[in-house]
DNA sequence: ACAAACTTTCAGTTCTTACTGAAAAAACAA
DNA sequence: TTGTTTTTTCAGTAAGAACTGAAAGTTTGT
């Protein structure tokens, strides 16, 4: 069979790159995603130049979107002594991993769409006419729903791992 | 205050646009996003010149992203008696929106994501150096993260919306 | 069968985002 | 201080995604 002869190497290549077109599905960029996979998937922490190596990406592209993923809280900087450059380590833990990409894009997508959706119910509370009272009501459901999903995500992504599990097989079971 | 003499539609198209903003940061196509929100909130069923009209955009944009937002199952085909051409009504009700929103993106992103975490697994089932052992255990704790959250999206899609509150609300209570 | 109304497709274009590479800035060592 | 290593920035470019407009296709009515 041919997937005996399959290295590492080439299974790696497989998922870095499955990772990136999966994160641009997800309105994240693509070397973004594909870095944060090799690091997930590395024994060892990794230079800047070792990235730009394995992706045959730029430096500056790699600077970029290696600090944005700091900034997701899906990495970190760690510094070797008598090394005098940066490496960077992956958030191995998978349940961390959800938790920290879960506050963020809250952080960053869903609180300011809870504000526009406020704004919107908010100028439209009085008006009279069919239009507007089809608007405001829509945008009423939409606002309660995602303010609640918001809450519930905040409440999940409090809790430990083991805890999450045990509720969650309760509402598979 | 200036937010009284605001219109009907001047908050409308704020909502339309800034919908629009939001879907694209989640991958979403900004002119789909903006249709959605436009039929979401409109009283009556619209027709592709209409849509074409208010979002100033051509026929062909227009007709692209209502075939794909019906195709998402978000929005439906109706005919009027009397009219030859195609009118556009959305899905108003927000639980099955999430729904439909979620089932979708589980088929076209999640499930092919799981096949390729099965077959990296699979693939390095066997391989004895550290660096080998190291990917395959994160693509294993990955794919049954991913597997889990798939059936839990599943069962959670699957209940009524009264009940999937009442789940929801012991979660938070 | 013909024409009008409407829908679909797609080649070419525009717009947006991502990327490169090199220069500037910063950090560090001697 | 001066040279060396490393990080950061950014103007220009490339790649990709989305959009236009017009032509081709389809449906419907007479």
């Amino acid at each position: 069979m041919i997937e005996e002869s399959l290295t590492l190497e080439d299974v790696r290549e497989e998922f870095v790159a499955q990772w990136g077109v999966m994160g641009a599905q997800w309105g994240i960029n693509r070397t973004m995603a594909q870095i944060h996979a090799l690091l997930m998937t590395a024994a060892e922490a990794m230079s800047t130049d070792e990235v730009m190596e394995y992706l045959e990406i730029s430096r500056g592209n790699a600077h970029t979107n290696l600090k944005d993923l700091v900034g997701w809280g899906l990495i970190r900087i760690i510094t070797k002594k008598g090394e005098r450059k940066e490496f960077f380590e992956a958030e191995k833990d998978v349940w961390e991993m959800f938790r920290r990409i879960t506050r963020e894009r809250k952080r960053r997508e869903i609180d300011p769409a809870l504000e526009t959706l406020r704004k919107c119910r908010d100028a439209t509370k009085g008006m009279k006419n069919r239009d507007a009272k089809v608007f405001h009501k829509q945008i009423s459901e939409l606002e309660d729903f995602v303010s609640f999903g918001s809450k519930m995500s905040d409440r999940v992504g409090s809790m430990q791992h083991g805890k999450a599990i045990k509720l969650a097989m309760k509402l598979l079971g």
